[in-house]
DNA sequence: TAGTAGTGACTAACATTTGCCCACAAATG
């Protein structure tokens, strides 16, 4: 049975060679956008189907919907075996090359009668492309090189590896003459877990040396473009960044530009246009008439629009404009709310640093609770914990106890392992003598979904668990996750009122934010922790706000956040 | 093709920069 990610990849070709057949723009949307909904679903869309309410999907109308009936179906589709018959499949991989659009392909593809890349390349390098109307020496090169960039480049980049690369890109702007600021935005200011590039957006009234320092940065081993405003390079593993600047007194309109996401900003031109304003990241001009709005910060372009300010995390025409024009945004969760974290580790199993230390260093972040969830008896490569273990692990935790005061709880807890049988790892009366169990899948993630999905399940219908640990069990960018019916497993947490986590480490992030906002519709308490093994990793806390403010989580879901008291009452009334 | 207005037809997703070639395609949020 397809899931969502599989048909989103059918969509996506089929617009991908719609577009370079010619076929008019419209149709090519439609598919795209059907596939962008389905890979930002929270549910299955075979759920919708076994209801028969595809055509519920956003995007999916009725030939759309027969489509999908006919993969899950069949798993094929006639119609795509037609096309690709008409348009040769590989010529799809071409438009990954940067400086070729649907138009030069189906020039190319025509003329020279080539469809795959590697004849690409060898008709760019023996000087074939640079006859075809419209296509000169520089363009053959642009190919070639486009076509070098694309076997550097390893598809989008974690968040966790990107932030530190655009704080140190903005670092280096700073510093050049005459600007006033610079910010991140794009993906990145957006939070997504993944980033395609690293955008930045830089304040300054002259944007010649800023155009000049950012091309010549260590590093740099290609500019793909340089203009006065607006420059982007490439770095030598493949990133790339690309740096705007405008001036100080438009730097508001320019930074909700260059944040996104485009269909938000898309969404919001049509409101300006509705104003009677044209919006660009300028200004705004009066479409009748004569008049310019300048706006200096991102408060006065929402204002003008008679919206609320909106933060960056939902601006993903998710229904936030709406939400902003109605006054109804939801009060997002912010780092400094968290005052529990409910699962780190210490050198009982695979932490580095003693509990002592660990509730130090959280204290001094300002943690008021914090539970050692070291791992149990069978994961031996983390020296998981027997229960004659947990019995000095209690005695050692007393005596920490009374050495930190009041400054912090610190809770005695495990991260029990499900076994790949559906079984936990120690008896229930053990788990109920512990003050919190948190459970998670580390082994087996490659079990038929059935199977693995009954896994989760039987963990959720212990009466001991209190949390399910990172759910899918995800690696960003290496690892898919277990393949779960998260549908199922959501309504047994629903059920049970069991909490699904958000694990902040920026190599996991799972919930994702789409199930995560999936599992806030269906009640779900959600907990929110670093997953920590070192004092380094409590700063990874912001990576797990970030996901649950894209899930549009407010305090009130996240029980990391909820007064210590009433976490504690849950927690003994769960038992 | 989806969605909506209203049952067969019409509209739809904005605004800009850069580069290469000499009017347009590609790329950006």
């Amino acid at each position: 049975m397809m899931n969502n990610h599989q048909l989103a990849e059918t969509f996506s070709l089929i617009a991908n060679l719609l577009e370079i057949r010619g076929e008019i723009i419209y149709k090519t949307l439609a598919y795209r956008k059907a596939a962008e909904s389905l890979s930002g679903l929270g549910r299955e869309a075979s759920e919708y189907w076994k209801e028969g309410k595809l055509e519920d999907i956003p995007g999916v109308g009725k030939a759309i919907a027969e489509k999908i009936d006919e993969l899950l179906k069949t798993g094929k589709l006639e119609f795509l075996e037609k096309l690709k018959k008409e348009v040769p499949p590989s010529l799809a991989e071409w438009l990954q090359v940067p400086s070729l659009g649907p138009k030069k392909i189906s020039l190319i593809w025509k003329t020279l009668n080539i469809t795959t890349l590697a004849q690409l390349e060898k008709a760019a390098k023996s000087g074939k492309l640079s006859g075809l109307p419209g296509m000169g020496e520089k363009s053959e090169k642009s190919v070639l090189a486009g076509i070098e960039s694309l076997s550097r480049r390893s598809g989008r980049l974690p968040l966790g590896r990107a932030y530190p690369i655009a704080q140190e890109l903005i670092r280096q702007l700073k510093i050049v003459k005459g600007v006033e600021a610079a910010e991140p935005a794009g993906s990145l200011r957006r939070m997504r877990s993944t980033v395609g590039d690293i955008d930045i957006l830089v304040a300054a009234k002259d944007s010649k040396p800023v155009m000049e320092a950012f091309t010549k940065l260590p590093g740099v081993v290609r500019v793909l473009g340089k203009g006065e405003f607006k420059s982007s390079v490439e770095f030598a593993d493949g990133v790339r960044a690309q740096v705007w600047v405008h001036a100080p007194e438009q730097f508001g309109t320019a930074l909700v530009y260059a944040t996104g996401s485009k269909d938000h900003n898309v969404r919001l031109r049509e409101l300006a246009l509705q104003k009677g304003l044209s919006l660009s990241e300028h200004s705004f001009v009066k479409t009748k008439g004569k008049g310019e709005i300048n706006c200096a910060t991102e408060e006065e372009v929402y204002k003008t629009l008679g919206l609320e300010w909106i933060p960056p995390e939902i601006r993903e025409d998710n229904g936030e404009v709406q939400a902003a024009r109605a006054k109804k945004l939801p009060k997002l969760i912010e780092v400094k709310d968290i005052h529990a974290d409910l699962q780190t580790h210490s050198d009982w199993s695979d932490g580095k640093l003693s509990m002592l230390e660990m509730a130090k260093a959280a204290a001094k972040r300002g943690i008021k609770v914090i539970a050692f969830t070291d791992h149990s008896a069978s994961l031996g490569v983390t020296g998981g914990l027997k229960i004659e273990d947990h019995k000095k692990q209690a005695v050692e935790i007393k005596k920490i106890q009374k050495q930190l005061g009041d400054t912090i709880l610190v809770l005695h807890a495990s991260e029990v392992e499900i076994r790949a049988d559906g079984k936990l790892d120690y008896p229930d009366d053990f788990l109920a003598s512990l003050d919190l169990v948190l459970a998670s899948l580390h082994t087996s993630l490659r079990q038929p979904r059935e199977k693995v999905t009954q896994r989760v399940i039987s963990a959720i219908r212990n009466p001991h668990v209190d949390i399910i640990g990172h759910p899918t069990g995800r690696l960003i960018p290496d690892r898919e996750g277990a393949d779960l019916d998260m549908e199922a497993v959501l309504k047994a947490a629903a059920e049970t009122g069991v909490a699904m986590e958000i694990n902040a480490h920026p190599a996991r992030l799972d919930l994702d934010d789409n199930y995560a906002r999936r599992a806030r519709e269906l009640g779900i308490p959600i907990s929110i922790n670093t997953d920590s093994h070192s004092e380094a990793d409590f700063d990874m806390l912001p990576f797990g706000v970030a996901i649950a403010r894209r899930a549009w989580l407010e305090p009130k879901h996240v029980i990391n956040a909820w007064p210590v008291e009433k976490l504690l009452t849950w927690l003994k009334k769960r038992g």
